[in-house]
DNA sequence: CATATCTCAGATATACTGATATTT
DNA sequence: CAAATATCAGTATATCTGAGATAT
């Protein structure tokens, strides 16, 4: 996925060239480029593994959240305010995994204007053998220890936390 | 940007469930979505706040790094390495800042295979308040103080450091 | 009637592949 | 001639907006 690594820490780089022309908040602007450079490292590896599996980290994600739902099945509009998409995007991940018959549209039983998707059998299996090939990789992350992870997931917490993304736990 | 919050952190929660189905891995997991989640929210309010510039982060990374280089000229090449994207998606960004009056294209000097990108007074303005509106809002990272941010910083540097980013600093 | 849910059409952004022209 | 640089065409994914259909 790299060409090739850097001889240098470019967020590092960065931060040095910024603060040299006086511009501020220099310890914010490495931490928000540090996210995006690991979104695109994560995001690569993570396709790469799923893409022999006809999936993408976001119909994973899909298929994780419906595993975890009692009844393996929940209204579009629940899954889209879960992960943080557009209606419209559910609507595509929806068609997609549909159409490689990992999920199935069910009419909600008591509200006629919501779409229920459920998991297929078809659609555990992937999702299990997809999350396998994850764990056994790390995700892409080999360089993230536990350690490491867990002071990862604490700060991130409270970075999305004063984003508003959910309210005190 | 947010619909809502929710009333519970669902990073905390999928780890919940993942451990409660005997899934392994949950530290890396948890990192890997916390990272994922994080890089949704800050593209979205970076984007927000430089959507009236007529600039996407992609693009002000571009100006920021030839703001950074001694003539304010680099090979499109070194664009792509620098930021870790490919060449067709390099000469996408120039064109539109190209057209945009941000940059303009300039035979290498030396080597007649390469183009340079030089900005122009107008992108050296552009880049100038699109900072200043960047750093003003923190990067939509309001919830990320100093330390927070210092310490975000250090753990995805191993991060990409262990993913072939970089080397050795 | 206002609101909620989903779908669809159209536009944009980014990325990747593969092919091509030019130069080293 | 092989390798490097940039561009271009075509394809894929994901996003958002705005409009519309159906149901509450």
């Amino acid at each position: 996925m790299p060409d090739a690594p850097l001889p240098f820490d470019p967020v590092a780089e960065a931060r040095r060239n910024w603060e040299a022309r006086g511009w501020p908040e220099g310890e914010v602007m490495a931490a928000v480029t540090s996210v995006m450079r690991a979104h695109q490292i994560l995001i690569a590896a993570v396709n790469r593994i799923l893409a022999p599996l006809d999936l993408t980290f976001a119909r994973y994600e899909v298929l994780v959240l419906l595993t975890f739902s009692r009844r393996g099945a929940l209204p579009l509009g629940r899954i889209g305010q879960r992960l943080q998409v557009h209606a419209a995007s559910v609507t595509n991940a929806i068609d997609r995994l549909e159409a490689d018959g990992l999920v199935r549209r069910l009419p909600h039983p008591t509200d006629g204007r919501a779409v229920l998707a459920e998991l297929t059998d078809a659609g555990r299996e992937r999702v299990t053998e997809a999350t396998q090939r994850l764990t056994s990789e790390r995700f892409g992350a080999a360089g993230l220890d536990d350690s490491a992870a867990q002071r990862l997931t604490s700060v991130l917490s409270d970075l999305r936390s004063g984003a508003g993304d959910f309210v005190a736990d």
